[in-house]
DNA sequence: ATCCTCCCCTAC
DNA sequence: TAAGGTAGGGGAGGAT
């Protein structure tokens, strides 16, 4: 089931269009275009600065930095009071806080030789993750006398480096590599260990070595135009460790925010800008091949360009900063007090609030520790060419004055100002800044909305003498940073961010509610927050210039001409009224990455390894995210008709945008998924693929992947197993066997499983791979999954049940894919998906799209890219179970909900229409909750697994149907996780009652454990018997803690989250804090806020804290009631 | 009315 | 030569 929609051509409005951009009104009013149009940059006398290369690649040790700084302070604080440990502690870390590294076996080596020569003539390309890491290896490189590269050029480059290979690597490398020896990083080390460098021979990649031996140039031409480049995506063993979502350090700058402010402010005015002599005359393809050196700098000549782009770009950035500070800080959402929503709400309670912002952040952080700078025209560039399109990220004040903008390009601020001087990025100072930036705004106050890496509202309603504050809180970035900040106090977000403006640079300025009247008056619009290019000009045309202008117009006059929310926000905003909220925390609605630079495609196959790379990189932050996404959108910017390379070196230039989205049933995280699905959507295009100039996947319509941890683990494989097999009089067998009837709601819950066994005993076993061994963890889920569901004893109930003689025999072929029950596929969980689809080729997700294509009436244009199989075949072979398949299902439905008749709900409308039999289309409250509390844990979980979960959604039910528990089964709940009923494993049994006995049950348990969670409960173990009566969990947590840096899980395997030692750890928590939340409050704060810091520092943690919060704030609720809070912030204040 | 998709706009 | 990303708000228009 998967909803296609039509794509649409639009234009361009926020990339303007190379110079030519001024020609935007031709377009209408969606033009935001600036660019200076001046091709005769002055020629001023700019001192040339080597900077390239110097500001990035460290951004690794900035972290590793910034987790011992946080390692030392948590110290500090968990052990409060036990000065000595704390002495201890400091005497055991190393200097960066962890046990010697490879590189620092190898620098120790340097000590005694002079090496500098070493790799004198060898350069290495460094691929994917390493240990030691890239940054390390490229100062063991330049050290040593080698050279680094950070693309890949075969003329260049004399090794490629990278330490674990997945398939897909290793095809990358075929295609890649150019028979350039593929070696593993160790050889580096060893080599400057010994003093020489050693032969590579025993550091190859064997596999590579294997496949790949010496290629010829014949051979390789071969490989990269066969079309097998294209199959070669669909076995791409996916893995995400080697992604760049920890990556941040680059640099960049875009025309984006040049839009209206640079047209205003710009030299060249508004009316006098000039068309693109290149682009008015342009009549040929407008294609040109790249040159080499810009053909080494993009796709085409780096197979890692996704990843090593992102590393450099600026706006990736700031893009992707509020995850990472999410990730240390917490996400606050303890704080959040209800929302008061939109612009015009009306709130009587007055506030104070107060936005503070870094001063030209990029400019500051660079000057930091250069006073030589200071007073010159100062801009933070990759480039520093008089004529280079690099673009401006930001500038000081000096430069201001000239006119230099951010976003500008390079070529263009120099000509204003020829004395310019380009400073490098910094990315690891940027974040370190931030992180003491912020670590001050928390220090004096808790409701802190992060706008930016460099700018955070503050509520300081209460506070006596805001100005003194914001004096106090500016001199503290000030001597903390040596950087300066900006402060505007008002009555609400908007005036203090208005303020702001006004304070800058250095200052601070406070609006009174009586000034704001007298303030706004002079303003233009452009100044107000909100109105960009776009409204600008549109409410120019209609003659309104500034605020008091707008003053004028009644509210539906701008409601109607510009949209009932952003009429509203223009006449609130016009008038200083603003209701919006510090909001410290927002929920996550999307997670995409896009690349419109640098994008250049010879071939198919170089589009689709350029979706792999996104893929990939989606996937893998969807997965730190722990989320999981049912629809994806595909972007992709395609060179306008007639438009020519763009004057942006590698740029995309002037383009048309084309999007076309899928929505799947399941919702689903997996590269490989996202790959097909993303492959499908971007054949539908049919374009011609050297007009692509860049391309973006977005993920929507999220869920929390709570079934990483339970639900469609192993553990929740073995409960049904267990169930199923072991215990036909249990709840499961029970119920349904003894009373359909009755428990009608139980029959078809389980109806779901049952028609899935009806699909899967089929092919189930075929389906599974052989090569199982190197098969990742999610394949191992999926297989499992398969035998959950063949094990099903309920087939005699409905639907005929096969033989487990006729399941043996067809284990060897797979049924005709026209066998398969569409509407079933469809609401099979993803994994299954995945794995059904793996076994036909991607006939399965290809289909499910053009089933729900169908049914819902859409169509794709494109035929092509359609199934073969005829819609017929799928439809008359599936028409009779259909029936009762969603028959059952809307009798679960109705069982559920006996209240309420929503046309959803009622059975003919699962019966015809779009026979969509996804549960997940129900909302939560249409759901009874006493019905679903009487099911048995396992039909429960399936249940709320296929309602639309959201984040805390499945809590919630969960929490309700807690409630209204009796107190065993309620205990029991808890204890399983919220959502789900896994005590029945033998397993999970070891789980439960782990404080009963003396000593108690965990510490025997912890003996026998491996993996993430077993140091850390060894560790305590021996921390309980070191106390003589250990009194509280958070004492002998905190005697434990010296030794932290061995309880965090370095090196996670994929299965962790659903370890006995994860679970153990978890549960040992929660059943600690659940007894003593009724009598013991403070101690279930001091463990939280003590776990919680953990979670600054790894992601074993995080996932602890992640569950363990909300999970704690619901019981503390049930018993203290609603608006107590267990956690106040992510860092201790109080 | 309310939802959904496909955009555009805005901000950093 | 260069690193034009990311996410939310919201409007238009169609389906229900
Ligand atoms: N188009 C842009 C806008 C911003 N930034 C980066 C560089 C800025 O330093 C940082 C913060 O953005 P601000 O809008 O706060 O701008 P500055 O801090 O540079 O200047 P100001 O003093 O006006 O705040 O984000 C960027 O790279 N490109
Ligand atoms: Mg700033
Ligand atoms: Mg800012």
């Amino acid at each position: 089931m998967a909803v296609v929609s039509q794509s649409r051509v639009v234009q361009d409005s926020r990339i303007m269009m190379d110079s030519a951009s001024g020609r935007g009104s031709i377009l209408g009013e969606k033009r935001g275009g600036v660019a200076m149009a001046d091709d005769t940059a002055c020629n001023g006398n700019s001192r040339p600065r080597k900077h390239k290369n110097e500001g990035f690649g460290d951004f690794g040790k900035y972290m590793a930095e910034k987790k011992r700084k946080l390692s030392l302070q948590f110290q500090a604080e968990a052990s409060d009071g036990v000065r000595s440990m704390m002495e201890d502690a400091k005497f055991h870390l190393t200097s960066d806080g962890k046990p010697p590294s490879n590189m620092d076996v190898a620098n120790a080596a340097v000590v005694h030789r002079d090496l500098t020569g070493l790799f004198d003539g060898i350069s290495i390309f460094v691929d994917g993750f390493t240990i030691p890491s890239h940054q390390e290896l490229r100062e063991l490189m330049l050290k040593h006398g080698g050279r680094f590269e950070n693309y890949f050029s075969c003329d260049v480059v004399t090794h490629i480096i990278c330490s674990t290979l997945p398939d897909s690597k290793i095809r990358d490398h075929r295609s890649f590599s150019r028979g350039l020896p593929v070696v593993k990083p160790s050889w580096i080390v060893d080599s400057i260990s010994c003093g020489r460098v050693l032969p590579v021979s025993s550091y190859v990649h064997e596999r590579i070595a294997r496949d790949h031996p010496n290629q010829s140039t014949l051979l390789r031409f071969l490989d990269s135009t066969k079309e097998d480049s294209n199959n070669c995506l669909l076995k791409k063993d996916v893995h995400m460790k080697n992604q760049s979502h920890n990556v941040h350090n680059p640099l960049a700058s875009s025309h984006t925010s040049s839009s209206k402010k640079d047209i205003e402010h710009s030299p060249v005015s508004k009316k006098g800008l000039i068309c693109d002599s290149k682009i008015s005359s342009a009549h040929g393809s407008g294609l040109e091949s790249p040159s080499e050196y810009a053909r080494s700098h993009c796709t085409l000549g780096d197979a890692n360009f996704v990843q090593n782009y992102f590393k450099n770009s600026r706006l990736h950035f700031i893009g992707t900063w509020r995850t990472r500070y999410q990730n240390r800080f917490g996400t606050g959402r303890e704080n959040q007090d209800q929302q008061h929503d939109g612009y015009s709400t009306s709130d009587n309670m007055f506030r104070t609030i107060m936005h503070v912002d870094m001063d030209c952040f990029f400019v500051s952080v660079a000057v930091r520790n250069r006073p030589e700078l200071v007073g010159k025209p100062l801009a933070v560039c990759h480039s520093d060419k008089t004529k280079g399109t690099a673009e401006i990220s930001s500038s000081n004040y000096t430069a201001r004055a000239f006119g230099v903008k951010s976003g500008m390009f390079i070529r263009d601020a120099k000509a204003l100002c020829p004395d310019l001087e380009v400073v490098p990025y910094d990315f690891e100072g940027y974040e370190q800044v931030a992180d003491e930036f912020y670590d001050i705004l928390h220090k004096h106050c808790k409701r802190v909305q992060a706008v930016s890496c460099d700018e955070a509202y503050v509520d300081v309603t209460g506070v006596e003498d805001p100005d003194f504050l914001a004096s106090q809180i500016r001199k503290e970035i000030n001597d903390l940073t040596k950087c300066t900040a900006s402060v505007g106090i008002a009555g609400n977000l908007l005036m203090a961010r208005i303020a702001t403006k006004k304070a800058k640079p250095d200052g601070q300025f406070r609006i009174h509610p009586n000034q704001v009247e007298d303030f706004l008056s002079h303003m233009s619009i452009e100044d107000l927050p909100g109105v960009g290019w776009s409204l600008q000009e549109r409410l120019n045309r209609k003659g309104i210039y500034d605020c008091k202008q707008l003053q004028a117009i009644p509210k539906e006059i701008l409601q109607g001409d510009f949209g009932v929310k952003t009429g509203d926000m223009l006449w609130c905003y016009a008038r200083g009224i603003d209701n919006r909220q510090v909001q410290n925390y927002q929920e996550r609605k999307s997670i995409g990455a896009e690349v419109n630079w640098g994008v250049r495609f010879n071939s198919p196959s170089d589009a689709h390894h350029f979706l792999t790379s996104l893929c990939e990189e989606v996937s893998g932050r969807l997965q730190e995210a722990f989320l999981i996404g049912r629809t994806l959108t595909l972007k992709i910017k395609k060179r306008k008709e007639g438009a020519r390379e763009p004057e942006k070196f590698m740029g995309c230039g002037s383009c048309d945008n084309l999007s076309k989205s899928i929505t799947l049933g399941c919702a689903t995280n997996d590269a490989q998924v996202m790959l097909r699905v993303t492959k499908q959507i971007f054949a539908s295009f049919h374009l011609d693929i050297h007009n692509i100039r860049g391309m973006g996947l977005q993920v929507t319509k999220l869920e929390q992947n709570v079934s990483s941890v339970y639900t469609q683990g192993q553990q929740h494989q073995k409960v049904l197993e267990a169930c199923l097999q072991f215990s036909p009089k249990g709840n499961l067998g029970k119920k349904l066997l003894d009373d359909e009837s009755v428990h009608r709601s139980n029959a078809t819950a389980l109806s779901e499983i049952q028609d899935r066994d009806n699909l899967l005993h089929i092919n189930h076993q075929h389906a599974i791979p052989s090569d199982k061994k190197q098969k990742s963890f999610k394949e191992k889920k999926r297989v499992e999954s398969f035998g959950k569901i063949r094990k099903g004893p309920f087939s005699g109930l409905k639907q005929p049940f096969m033989s487990k003689e006729k399941e043996r025999q067809n284990v060897s072929s797979l049924p005709h894919y026209s066998e398969l029950d569409q509407s079933v596929l469809q609401s099979l969980p993803p994994e299954i998906i995945a794995e059904l689809d793996n076994a036909y080729s991607g006939a399965v997700i290809q289909n499910l799209t053009s089933f729900k294509t169908h049914v819902t009436g859409k169509r794709f244009e494109e035929q092509e890219s359609f199934p073969s199989i005829p819609l017929q075949n799928i439809l008359s072979n599936t028409c009779n179970e259909k029936e009762d398949h969603f028959g059952v299902q809307s009798n679960l439905i109705q069982s559920l909900d006996p209240k309420q008749s929503v046309g959803r709900t009622q059975t003919s409308s699962f019966r015809d229409g779009n026979g969509e039999p996804d549960l997940s289309s129900l909302s939560l409250s249409q759901v009874d909750i006493a019905t679903l509390e009487e099911l048995p844990y396992d039909v429960r979980e399936d249940i709320l697994r296929s309602l639309k979960t959201h984040k805390s959604n499945a809590l919630e039910l969960v929490t309700e149907v807690v409630e209204n528990s009796n107190e065993s089964d309620k205990q029991e709940l808890l204890l399983s996780g919220g959502s789900s009923g896994l005590l029945h494993c033998h397993q999970e049994a070891q789980l439960v009652g782990l404080w009963d006995g003396d000593p108690p049950k965990w510490i025997e348990l912890s003996k026998n454990l491996q993996g993430a969670g077993a140091a850390f409960l060894q560790h305590i173990s021996k921390a309980f018997y070191a106390h003589e009566h250990p009194e509280s969990l958070s004492c002998i947590l905190r005697d434990a803690m010296h030794l932290r840096e061995f309880l965090m899980p370095m090196h996670l395997d994929q299965a962790w989250e659903e370890s006995m030692s994860f679970r153990c750890c978890l549960e040992l928590f929660k059943q600690y804090l659940l007894s003593k939340i009724s009598d013991d409050l403070e101690e279930v704060y001091i463990i939280l806020h003590t776990v919680k810091r953990l979670a600054t520092e790894a992601i074993f943690w995080k996932r602890i804290v992640q569950i363990l919060v909300p999970f704690i704030q619901e019981s503390v609720k049930d018993i203290y009631g609603g608006g107590f809070s267990v956690m106040t912030t992510g860092y201790d204040e109080i």
